[in-house]
DNA sequence: TATGAATGAGTGTTCATTCAT
DNA sequence: CATGAATGAACACTCATTCAT
């Protein structure tokens, strides 16, 4: 099944070309892509730049890519890919849903921490400019997290931990609103901005403690029992 | 107080010849200008083009606003303004914490809905692209929801109506988290589709149903008594 | 005699209008203009840059000149009137042509150091681009020197203190030759510069011994007896 | 030496694309850049009116050249190796101070009559309005022919062929500028109508006799024995 | 397959000039 | 007479894309 979602994933940007060169040059062209388009965002970004900052043709380019949207578009894709498998080892490995938000919740900055990139390109995604990009990756977005996080509160209704009362389509999207601003905080200047706002610069050094905190929120709002 | 705020606020990024043109021509530009950013972003929007579309010449377009950032940083003063003063409305009318999270919640949605492009920019400004221009809007960052929210959970904590135990600060962030979102999945496009994908059709439709179990998941965060 | 020349000159290229208004506003819309001419030359001077400098409005400044061109040419007419004064004055009071080289030389250097941007301006108008506008002028041309010179030159050969084997109009032309370049060489920098690099900084900073050694030159080179 | 001499006017201000285009291409848009910017100046000349001119494309142009700058000083740094080549060549090939004056003189008229817009070009940038740009020129302008007058009047003077009392460096400044101005008397509109009026027409179609008249003016200056 | 020269529509911005007030 | 808002062609320069080698 997993696998099967990854080939509906596998959906390629890339012509085919892109996979028969070496794979330094295929690192070298994601690495610089991604640098570039989550400093400067998709329009201001030249597939010219990344091109020489790679230190191949801008003919190799346009053989490995049809448009600088297609370049694009694989480099979401592997963020996508990226995310999902670290949200799958989290799904796997957790108990129940508490210990699945503080999984969760740290994953997001972990993530964010480690591919600050990937994840300052997965803001621009959500921006009304790129909405017609996002079309294409439409499968993209049906994500994994959706149904993980309702299917866990749903099975810890049954299991009778979280309050029957809970809406658990409501909760997964209010917690994901939660995860997803919190992920942000830690790699776009603006929001990290606003974090520093709302905690003061004390407790953002003591990130931990944030967490705990932000867990005994969520676990007192699913009535933790 | 409010004027005091006001004039903060009216750091003007147009030259002083906008506000000698007439009405038309100053509601015409902005009503363009609003909605190509929206559409397109700031990089892909065209300053020609708004100019263009709302029938005024380039060398008007350039007596009016020094630069396209300055045009853009206009609209999204207006729209700080705008959201403040919804914001302003919600807050002195509220009567404690729940309430007050009621009110803004809805205010969320309504604003959306009512100035949907307003919030696509509003979107647009927290991209990593835009940093280096929102630092030209600090102070409007600094805004007045942080200090709001946590105050009132504060007071909440003093009055007994919400458990001791919460951390305002950290409880702000998070409800302003989900505010965020909540107001995003009415403009945006890929918002949009995320919050179908969480909630269902039905359940978007009646959005009514929706803030009220949002509201019970904030409630019982805090601890309601 | 004199004053018919100046009549001549009084081709006014300013519209009468100009002459109506006060003193001040003259004096400032000049003043102003003949620092942005010298600096930037006549292309990149901007009209409305000087009419915002001299606080004047540019439909003034359209009625007092038909064009940026006449406004640059009632420049360059002063600047003609000034130098003619200062040569007239030269010419009047010298007893042969000796003393004529070392006076001219003299007010050379001194109108250059006094009137730096008329002298920039003037160098300007020997430019090719500008001879189009210099036809303007051209009655500005067959100016008092070229006359002045050879005259003073020929009447020196009948009075026997000069080679009768000079051919006065070709040392007149070699003569302003040198006397103009000396000019340029302490308004522009680049002629600033190229000055330095022949004579040396010493000499350089001892004017009045460069200027002995070149009527010395030119002494010899009339064959003083 | 000369290739000494040549590296270090080999500071390019080319894109190395430019050399690697066609033969034609490359000669036609120096061609075309060399009249247009002769005719109109640096400010008024346009980038794209050249390429228009040279049927290439604007995109061209500017993989060739970084700016309109950098185009303009490759074809002023073209032409100050045309000049300093002829300078060369009458250097080598003379016998004494007053051969080298004849054959300099001869040279500058022949210099700015078969290539004016070079010569132009020349003039335009000792104007002020363009000392900023001659900056990166500096190494051209302490040039050649400084050195190269006052040595050979400093040789002459121990050769004992000139006067003793000469300022050999004085003396190299004064006749460089009359062959400065009397190369632009065959380039520049402004200067050839000058020259007329100095020495009146017919003298003017007799260029060797005034050749020969200015040269025995620089002769008896220097006291030849 | 890889290269990079070539293209030209498009960008943000300037500025001489006009004209209603 | 003075004002300055308005105009729009033109400018220097960029960049996604093509294609001959």
């Amino acid at each position: 099944m997993a696998e099967n979602r990854n080939e509906n994933k596998n959906h390629k940007f890339h012509k085919s070309t892109f996979e028969k060169t070496t794979e330094d040059r295929r690192q070298k062209v994601l690495e610089v892509a991604i640098v570039e388009f989550a400093a400067k965002g998709y329009s201001a970004t030249s597939i010219n730049d990344i091109a020489r900052n790679a230190r191949i043709s801008i003919g190799s380019m346009y053989s490995y890519f049809a448009s600088k949207e297609d370049l694009f578009l694989t480099i979401v894709n592997n963020a996508y890919y990226v995310m999902e498998n670290i949200l799958n080892d989290v799904a796997v490995n957790c108990t129940d849903v508490f210990d699945c938000a503080a999984k969760m919740l740290s994953a997001s900055r972990k993530f964010a921490l480690e591919y600050p990139q990937l994840n300052q390109i997965y803001l621009d995604i959500t921006t009304q400019a790129l909405a017609q990009m996002s079309v294409r990756l439409s499968d993209k977005l049906e994500n994994i997290t959706p149904h993980l996080l309702s299917g866990i509160i749903r099975q810890a209704k049954t299991d009778g931990i979280v309050s029957r009362d809970i809406d658990e389509q409501v909760a997964a999207f209010v917690i994901d609103n939660i995860f997803m601003i919190y992920q942000f905080s830690f790699s776009s200047d603006y929001y990290k901005e606003r974090m520093k706002i709302y905690l003061g610069e004390e407790k953002v050094n003591d990130i931990d403690q944030v967490e705990e905190s932000i867990l005994k929120f969520i676990c007192a709002a699913l009535g933790k029992r």
